[in-house]
DNA sequence: TCCCATATCTTGAACTGCTCCAGATTCCTC
DNA sequence: GAGGAATCTGGAGCAGTTCAAGATATGGGA
């Protein structure tokens, strides 16, 4: 799993252009917090612009992100019952690994091979373009504290 | 996958009081109605409850299907994207196949194996406790009319 | 270097799905 | 039956996200 190279980090404009986006403050800083803090959510991702730019607003960071995602440089993962979470990785097909007490998020190699990387039994008709895979379980720092079971339905 | 056998729907009283719950009527007829009506989410229960019993309030409906997954008599699903839905099919580890477009669920019968179906390379840390498979793609219908691609990121 | 069309951002309100609260009612156990 | 716990009702409240309309900034062409 190999982070954001600087490279990558200083392409952000030209790869806003070549995705058709317009280059702003906004999104270049967007995109590099999703970089180098993969799976953060919306919220945090928007402190941490503001962190950076002074004031950004909140419907800027959800426009951005869509905008991020609809051109393909993010990837949108909703964790049943945690706030939606952005990654840069995209197209390896990787799954996540996700904590049921405090929502954190890892990546994981994909276990089988490229998308669909598993194949159902019967397709029922469904034209099936993705199997996604997570992985629930409990976090080292949780398993720490003693949790030892999911706290209730939604937490 | 066999439906609900007819001794499984005269034991729903039996069956919710030995999960310590008592028996009420919108218990057992949203029980029966998750069984008949796999993947209906709790606005779907609450209107099919209504049409049976007369009235029902949408605090007794989720408290039921709280009580219910808590009992482990139902399971609560939450595609990326659309409200949580609810099956009465558990411990089967079964996956699910989800239309992209009107967020229809399917069941699919596990491909692996008993739970966790799968085990990532690297646990980092966390005590993994199930593989949730969800294959998604576009069910027959949205097909037929001509869908083509997912909406957008959140329909 | 300036201009214009329009993509993007700001502000503020609203929406969905769900939860919580307090009091009234119902049901299981003895 | 009686009593107390569990459950139901109705309404308010919340997080995360989206909608709407006007202001502003960006990028290609003159």
């Amino acid at each position: 799993m190999a982070g954001p190279s600087p490279e990558d980090r200083e392409d952000i404009p030209a790869q806003l252009r070549a995705a058709g986006l317009r280059v702003t403050a906004a999104r270049a800083t967007i995109l590099d917090l999703i970089r180098t803090h993969p799976h953060s959510d919306a919220e945090a991702l928007a402190r941490a612009a503001r962190g950076r730019l002074g004031s950004v607003s909140t419907q800027a960071v959800y426009d951005t992100l869509h905008a991020l995602v609809r051109a393909g440089l993010a990837r949108r993962i909703v964790p049943a019952d945690h706030p939606a979470r952005f990654e840069a990785r995209i197209g390896d097909n990787h799954h996540h690994l996700v904590c049921r007490n405090c929502g954190r998020v890892e990546d994981v190699d994909c276990v089988v091979g490229a998308a669909p990387c598993l194949t159902p039994d019967a397709t029922r008709g469904y034209a099936v373009d993705e199997a996604e895979v997570t992985f629930w379980g409990l976090c080292p720092e949780c398993l720490g504290q003693g949790v030892t079971d999911k706290p209730d339905i939604s937490g």
